[in-house]
DNA sequence: AACATAATTCCATTAAATGGAACCGTGTTT
DNA sequence: AAACACGGTTCCATTTAATGGAATTATGTT
């Protein structure tokens, strides 16, 4: 690869180094032994930043379409070269690739936007994810039951990714939740979930959040943060009260995944002139029975591989 | 990569074949199966220059992807390799990479579903598709005006991909038809785009459609498909009667893309007992009319670049 | 407990990605 | 209009990382 060494893109297994064992010591010690690079649990790593790690070429690609998806407009190849710092060679090639497989799409002349593959993808995740499909006649329920937005979203990172919304009006920005992700630190959702998590945990992704105020009322530290969700891993309900956007409140209950494979929430969210205390409280409730309800279904669904 | 003068450009467009006779296969010649998904290549007019076929690590990456994506539940490794035919230890570290990557995720235990990841890619792809985003307004006034489901799709290999839906009421399956894809010949928004291609497009797609009959009215050959076009480009209009759905109509017309970028389509989507032929002759000519505005609009904001 | 099957790791081999430099083509400047 | 500059593309020797067969360990079944 070259005269000129990069340190970023130099050694094999960046973060974590290799097993400081021995190979050869690979005889029992397996107590311990998540396998060394691939983590399976999904609470040390995260997210949005650089995400340079030892998936070697897949990574690589991943990190154009990334730069690319993560843009707000069409970039030209230049501009994807400024960002990444990389041979014009390699880069062009690389985006030639994702291009050629229909990750990205050459708009007009040299701009490059995310492709439709993504979408056919997605929609297949989407369409299969066995939590959202257990949730979704639930979702309606409460949606019905309360006349506001309804929202499930699940843990990744210091993230709430949405996986599902129901509404009553057709806005403009019809599904723009589902896929998207926001903080954890501001959300109903995301709070309610950081409370299914162990101290350590919590307090882990606290402190690698980054605080950005959103209104006045948004918590900006983790001290803040772990404060509350203490309270509501005893309460069982979160809150949002207008702290992601004013005028936007909402109540929240987490869902733990069988298996322990993740955790997620739901949201009842409305503006605030409809929700005033009396029907948070009530909606509250409604919430929790249907985090609970949710819950004991994918524990039948999923679970029972287990108690035999 | 290929050590190999790219001297056969034979092949034709559809951006497939894509194997360049693996010189590792000489062990086994497992003449690796391209899953019958044509992939992407939208625009593909006949001869393309033939540029860089072979996606190489990626591709191959991307092929796991599919399978996973595609089976219509959680795959375990040995399904995955029994359909992939690769070796043990390659399979093993390609699932590795995704999985690190939050492209896929291990469900239960070695059970593989599409991640996480791929939602959030799309959100990005969805939000900022310049298409979508022109015609959301259209497509709501759409619906307004006819009280029926609306939906936006755009061409893509032989099949339309469906970037946006407006419907009424919030049914289970909410979101279900963003991102999925349906079979150009017995869809309408199908059928409309084929009117936007010339005939030697038209005719190369229509030979290359696997026709499955959906419906006792679904059109079955090349021959009917083409001449129904042919008719369709005349008019302008394209109707679905009950081909893909019993029960279901719809009415459509195409959207030229600016720069020939590509070609997309609307429809109005009904129950056969709402949408009787006057109803469908009054809808078909918003239909018309949206689309036409819809593509004024996309010219006044992606073609301004030539006049300045 | 013994067996069968699935999942993972190892490592020499080799294909494939890399990246520096040369090459085109289009839009800008003088 | 000619010369230029810049963004994009191609080439090819070098080096990296993907490969795949076999051995090893985990998991589930009789």
């Amino acid at each position: 690869m070259g005269a000129r060494p990069k340190a970023s893109q130099a050694d094999r297994v960046g973060g974590e180094d290799q097993n400081p064992q021995h190979p050869s010591a690979r005889h029992r010690d397996t107590a311990r032994s998540v396998p060394p690079d691939q983590r399976s649990n999904p609470k040390s790593q995260d997210a949005v930043s650089d995400t340079n790690i030892s998936t070697g070429t897949l990574g690589k690609a991943l990190e154009v379409l990334d730069v690319i998806a993560s843009a707000d407009r069409p970039m030209r190849f230049t501009d994807i070269l400024n960002r990444l710092d990389q041979p014009r060679g390699t880069l062009h090639r690389q985006i030639s690739n994702l291009a050629a497989e229909g990750l990205v799409t050459a708009d007009e002349n040299h701009a490059y936007v995310p492709g439709l593959r993504l979408l056919k993808l997605a929609a297949r995740a989407w369409s299969r994810n066995s939590l959202r499909s257990v949730a979704a006649p639930h979702l309606l329920r409460l949606h019905e039951a309360t006349g506001e937005t309804v929202h499930l979203g699940v843990l990744n990172g210091l993230e709430v990714v949405y996986l599902d919304k129901v509404e009553s009006r057709q806005t403009v920005r019809m599904h723009s939740q589902v896929g998207n992700a926001s903080p954890l630190f501001c959300t109903g959702v995301g709070k309610a979930m950081l409370a299914r998590l162990s101290l350590h945990d919590r307090a882990d992704r606290a402190e690698r959040m980054h605080y950005t105020r959103h209104t006045p009322s948004t918590l900006v530290s983790a001290e803040a943060l772990l404060a509350e969700v203490d309270h509501i891993a005893r309460t069982g309900l979160a809150y949002d009260r207008e702290e992601h956007e004013p005028g936007i409140v909402c109540v929240a209950a987490s869902i733990q995944h069988p298996e322990g494979e993740g955790v997620a929430g739901l949201s009842v969210t409305g503006p605030a002139y409809r929700m005033g205390p009396e029907q948070i409280a009530r909606f509250g409730e409604l919430v929790r029975e249907t985090a609970k309800n949710i819950e004991i279904e994918t524990d039948a669904r999923l679970g029972p591989r287990h108690r035999e």
